[in-house]
DNA sequence: GGCGAGGCAAGTGCATGCACTTTTTGCCCT
DNA sequence: AGGGCAAAAAGTGCATGCACTTGCCTCGCC
């Protein structure tokens, strides 16, 4: 993963560090409260410690890190009430995306949404979690991207990233899968239909559930026995 | 206002001029697509070029410039079609803020969202356009903070101000004052009897109203002809 | 006279070094 | 023995320097 490339200045290292670090806290692979510490980093990444920062700052703009002044960055850390109002955002932004697909989705859009809906459902028949979960992302984001507003989609993305850390395990819960399919029927029936209102309302209902579901690791989560309390000062 | 103080090493040196080169880029001193030479912004400044790229990544990150590798930044050129996309998703995210707070806040909040309201109605009547801009700003902050909901408080503030560049004249449309204390009353009305829906559907077509009026500026306002010169050296 | 190649200047990308701040560790005093 | 206290260690913040890239300009060639 890491690779010696420093041969091209394309430019664009940072930007892969930033991913790559990213990608790291979404996947859970780094905790949240985990120093992030320039010199350990640059040694990673093996570069110094000037593009180090630069990611840090996208991170950290990103809201994925925490930067406090002088004292390093941390994974950032989301209070329980933080990330209950993330998740009812990210109802709010799925419901809007819902509601613009059901009115400005295109025919084309419209029928592959259909088709990849309804082939996913060999998936829940079969179990494939893993696959189910692609499937699932890929579904969103179809809807992100039918909402034809690109400051939204923009919005949902970034939303929907800081909550990935937290969705991990949502397919785990049993009967989940099948009742998530259930759920996308009802808002593709609505945006086949045209009918926004219907469409936000399932979508946000949708999440709701998920987010619900996903309460109860984010909960028993805490790998840290007490990260949670920083000592301040 | 550059100021030479580089006693302290408080940490908060980078902050300080993203919020300073963000303030230049939302109030329309600086220009879309004009070009941010990290040399010069660093002279400007009096700190070395390193935290003025920190600076630019921030701003990067925030969508107020824009960085093309090895090319330098811009100040971020957003096209009329992403233009219209963030104005929707003012309302929708406005429209979401009113909702919540309609059905969340406080009575201390109701209250004083109510009283600072009808306060406002004597700067309609003094046609006092600065005061009530500056109560508008007010009014609507009130909004963001009264949903209870942080996430969707920093993505509302986040577009807000990225919106700021191209709501600067809106007032200036005759008897527009007037017009926003009205819709801005209907908004209270909804909020004080609880009712969400109206709430939010009033604040929605508040922040379109102001859209159209802000796209007659925004249309004015074609890139760079040139800079207007007020920089001194 | 136009067109492409080479070189020059401007400017970005990153490494390194030093100053300063925070944190830790070992020590002294009560 | 325990609780500060001070000095060192660790780590961040910024300046500086150099390599590389890009854009422009000039000069040779067609």
């Amino acid at each position: 993963m890491s690779g010696k490339r420093s041969l091209v200045r394309s430019g664009t290292t940072v930007d892969q560090m930033v991913r790559a670090i990213a990608d790291r806290i979404v996947t859970g692979y780094l905790r949240p409260g985990e120093r992030l510490d320039e010199g350990s980093l640059a040694a990673r990444f093996d570069v110094s410690r000037t593009p180090v920062r630069e990611a840090l700052g996208h991170l950290s703009a990103m809201g994925l890190v925490e930067r406090r002044p002088n004292r390093g960055a941390i994974v950032a850390v989301v209070t329980q009430e933080h990330l209950a109002s993330m998740f009812e955002s990210m109802a709010e932004l799925e419901a809007i995306c819902a509601r613009f697909s059901a009115e400005r989705m295109t025919g084309g859009e419209r029928r592959s949404l259909e088709i990849e809906h309804l082939a996913s459902a060999r998936l829940v028949q079969m179990g494939a979690e893993e696959d189910y979960e692609y499937f699932n992302t890929e579904f969103h984001t179809r809807l992100y991207r039918g909402a034809h507003n690109t400051h939204v989609h923009d919005l949902t993305v970034m939303t929907r990233s800081r909550l990935a850390p937290f969705r991990r395990a949502q397919f785990m819960l049993p009967g989940r899968l099948a009742k998530s399919w259930q759920e996308h029927d009802v808002i593709v029936t609505a945006i086949m239909r045209g009918d926004g209102a219907a469409a936000g309302k399932a979508a946000r209902d949708h999440v709701s559930i998920v987010s619900e579901a996903s309460a109860v690791f984010a909960a028993v989560d805490p790998v840290h026995p007490e990260v949670s309390q920083s000592a301040r000062r």
